[in-house]
DNA sequence: GACACTTGCAACCGTCTGGTTGCATACTGC
DNA sequence: GCAGTATGCAACCAGACGGTTGCAAGTGTC
């Protein structure tokens, strides 16, 4: 399948489902209860998520628990790094403008 | 459509173009070149990216120069904050485990 | 062991997606 | 006005996606 983290984060379901487990883990059929699918599309997306290492599994009994890989999500906060200088520097740019123009106001 | 960011930064072109016209706005045919695909294509992609308002177009004579809306931009920023604060919130809990550490192992 | 429960996997289906090809539109320069 | 260029739009297509249903496997309880 070869699925990215960005394709992973993508549908607004698993979003919803990365929300849940990033507080607690949760079961599958826990999970379900919270979206207007049945348990089955929720174990898919699962898979999807657990396919490109965005949450781990743990089993105890015939229970599996899921939760979230928070060191997963640097990879979207690393991606946009790039994409935050740019915005940042426009901020300090524009900082700088009004900063200029309040000078010149001050001298006229 | 109602297509979101999410869905526009899933493709790996689409994250390719945002890159390009990150730096300076661009034609469709110059951006085409960039890739492995027509030009059709690409201006599919700038469609969608136009959609969900990440590019705005600027036309210049019969050229339309593409370039990113880095505000738009900081939605992603935005939904990543409450992640943000999980992990940081466990390295310093990291921090305070090592520092005990170190404590306990000068007392020893 | 029998039964209930939790889960994953496979098959199927309608829809969306990314891509191509062909065509129409609009601007430029002669 | 006309050829050439830049672009968008519509139609089509193969493949991926999200969802459902049915079934098998493993676990816990009696």
């Amino acid at each position: 399948m070869k699925r990215d983290i960005f394709q992973a984060i993508a549908d607004p379901t698993r979003r919803a489902i990365i929300a849940l487990i990033a507080l607690q883990a949760m079961t599958p059929n826990a999970l379900a209860e919270n979206f207007h699918t049945t348990r089955q599309a929720v174990s898919k997306h699962l898979r999807i998520l657990t396919e490109c290492e965005l949450v781990t599994q743990e089993q105890r009994g015939r229970e599996i628990y899921y939760s979230l890989e928070i060191e997963k999500m640097k990879e979207i906060d690393k991606w946009l790094e790039q994409y935050r200088k740019i915005w940042e520097t426009r901020v300090n740019q524009l900082d700088e403008l009004l900063a200029v123009m309040k000078k010149e106001k001050g001298k006229a």
